[in-house]
DNA sequence: AGGAGAAATCTAAACGTTTAGATAAACGTT
DNA sequence: AACGTTTATCTAAACGTTTAGATTTCTCCT
């Protein structure tokens, strides 16, 4: 430990006696070399174990290798998957990931494009938080590709990669109806974000394409926790007329939907039916097994970072304007949306019910 | 898009018509500069939206402000608050994590430090995966300060963080010994890794303080997955005379455990006690709620950033010995290993035993 | 007014690569 | 044998910073 001053390019030359612009050549195959004094550079790499710099590299060729991804929590189950896909599909473009924490939080989300972002990464991956549209010009003036996931955010005009929100949930409520159901509760984060507007479009279609009125009561719009879902349960719950069947838009939101039905002692699916999007860990192991529509999270990472990766090897077209003695660099690919298809789950916290279309009121 | 040649220090000297050390001297306080050159300079700064190149800086001041995270795999709820943890403390220190997976898995491990740790990286924090002994060499020769966390590695003289195992093994079974229990299984994983060799001293410990005999066909160690788990508690409790009480050493074990105690439809803490190590999203939702000794997780991860953070910011030692031409950098800090206690979480899966000490046999 | 000393600023090398263009060596053609 | 080609290699600038040491400017003292 210690001892180890690395070599460098120059260090090889002297050992194989050329210059350093011949090893280079030899390290990335840019120009023909002598195969003899290729082998001779070869062996002086090997026994000096050689390895470039990656950032004298980067300074020159303009291209650090490193994409970024800035998303609200790591530690978050439903982001942790992501990140994995995102990894894996870098790694396989030799890339390396530089990961952010945004905590929903506009100051920090800044402070990573500010201090991180500038120089840093050839392309970014950002799941938009609160207020994101303050954050448009910063994106821009980065001028690296970027890919929005998750969520979209109007008039940024870049790649986006979301679960189909709206046709999971129109699944999800459509199984209800076919159970019966009519008076189906929805438990939702914030409908000024794609997602959760989606959703509840998702339910709004699927009680219209069944000719079933929808019960705005039914309706609850709260925040984005845990504690949000809890109150917004027990206030449907403990309606005159409560609904026979609960569609919670979240993962998280389910806990707390999850714990208050469990106090109200009332059980799935007798009393309740119960679906929750997203497909968390314990989803399948509580009892009974919830119904849940599941977000294929590691297929929208590697689906965002492909994305990022076809524009970082996309040859600009480049245009120069007669009237003008400046080139307009013209990305080749427009603005796409994915939209991945979510798993639909049948477990067994839905089933028919007995106070369905027919009953009481 | 596309306008933005990002303006370098040398355009803002221009502009505030100084030069560019002068300019460097205020954006690093590195020299006093007349209180007026500088204003100048600040305004041009902010003019031309200046951002310094952090890869030239990287190369000049050969750190790169960027420490390195290997682990098994981000997607795993275990790791991704470590990670976390990890990030926050890194975001305070103004450096950045870039992530890698080793997946357990030798050659990734091999790959992140050939080609990703070499030059980008001020330190390493890495979870030893199997094999790990053949890294060390590696790991020495990236000359930088590295600090294993959850396991450690026999040999390398580097700290290590890691959870108390023994300890909360021992509290897990002292607790149910206190219930009554002596029958008591453990569900292992390979005890060649030091977690689990840890965790079944505990379990040993705890039998010998309290003058119980410990009953070897009631230690079972399989391999790191659900299914190895599924089986041995499956032959634990198939046994003529099966344990009242069941310790699994990880709560990825535990899901396994949890399944085939369903399947065998047993009931919660009536028929069996059961712990788990770790603490798991799932284990508070299910019923009965599981006790379990938790993994201060977050915690382990700002530790070992911090012990990180501490190497990198602490001069060394430089010792230039008479008989010799080359100084001898000695580290000021020895190697350390610390411990976090784990939580003690205790919940209705463990009860007193009907099946004692003084029952059958 | 002249000079010493301190304060402010500049010059230029260095970090480790890549790469265009120059040069040199080898070969084939007539 | 002279020339044009092709092939292989080298020279040197460039990327955007930091920083030691040199130089200039200012201040103060006698």
């Amino acid at each position: 430990m210690g001892k180890n001053i690395r070599a460098t390019i120059k260090d090889v030359a002297r050992e194989a006696k050329v210059s350093i612009a011949t090893v280079s050549y030899v390290l990335n195959g840019t120009r023909k070399v002598n195969f003899e004094t290729a082998s001779k550079i070869r062996q002086a790499i090997k026994k000096l174990s050689y390895r470039p710099n990656r950032i004298a590299q980067s300074l020159v060729t303009k291209s650090s290798r490193i994409i970024g991804v800035l998303i609200s929590n790591i530690s978050d189950p439903f982001f942790s998957p992501i990140v994995r896909g995102i990894e894996d599909v870098a790694n396989q473009a030799k890339h390396v990931v530089m990961i952010g924490n945004s905590d929903e939080n506009y100051l920090k989300a800044t402070q990573y494009l500010e201090f991180i972002a500038q120089h840093w990464l050839d392309g970014l991956i950002i799941s938009p938080t609160s207020n994101f549209d303050k954050l448009h010009q910063k994106l821009y003036d980065l001028d690296i590709p970027i890919i929005l996931i998750n969520r979209r955010s109007e008039g940024l005009k870049v790649d986006v990669v979301e679960t189909d929100n709206k046709l999971g949930a129109y699944i999800a409520i459509k199984h209800l109806i076919s159970l019966n159901h009519s008076k189906i509760g929805l438990v939702s984060g914030p409908t000024n974000v794609s997602t959760y507007a989606d959703r509840l479009q998702g339910y709004m279609q699927a009680f219209k394409d069944s000719g079933l009125p929808v019960i705005n009561d039914l309706i609850r719009v709260g925040g984005y926790h845990y504690d949000s879902a809890y109150s917004l349960t027990n206030e449907l719950l403990n309606l005159p007329n409560p609904p026979t069947a609960l569609f919670v838009a979240s993962g998280r939101l389910s806990r707390g939907a999850f714990q208050a039905i469990k106090e109200l002692g009332l059980s799935l699916p007798e009393d309740l039916s119960f679906i929750t999007f997203d497909e968390t860990e314990w989803a399948s192991l509580v009892s009974p097994p919830l119904t849940s529509v599941a977000q294929k999270t590691y297929k929208m990472g590697q689906t965002a970072a492909t994305l990022l990766f076809e524009r970082l090897n996309k040859e600009e077209n480049i245009i120069w304007p007669l009237d003008s003695d400046e080139p307009i660099k013209k990305a080749v690919i427009p603005p796409r949306i994915i939209k991945i298809e979510p798993e639909f789950l049948v477990r067994s916290s839905t089933g028919i019910t007995k106070g369905g279309i027919n009953s009481n009121k």
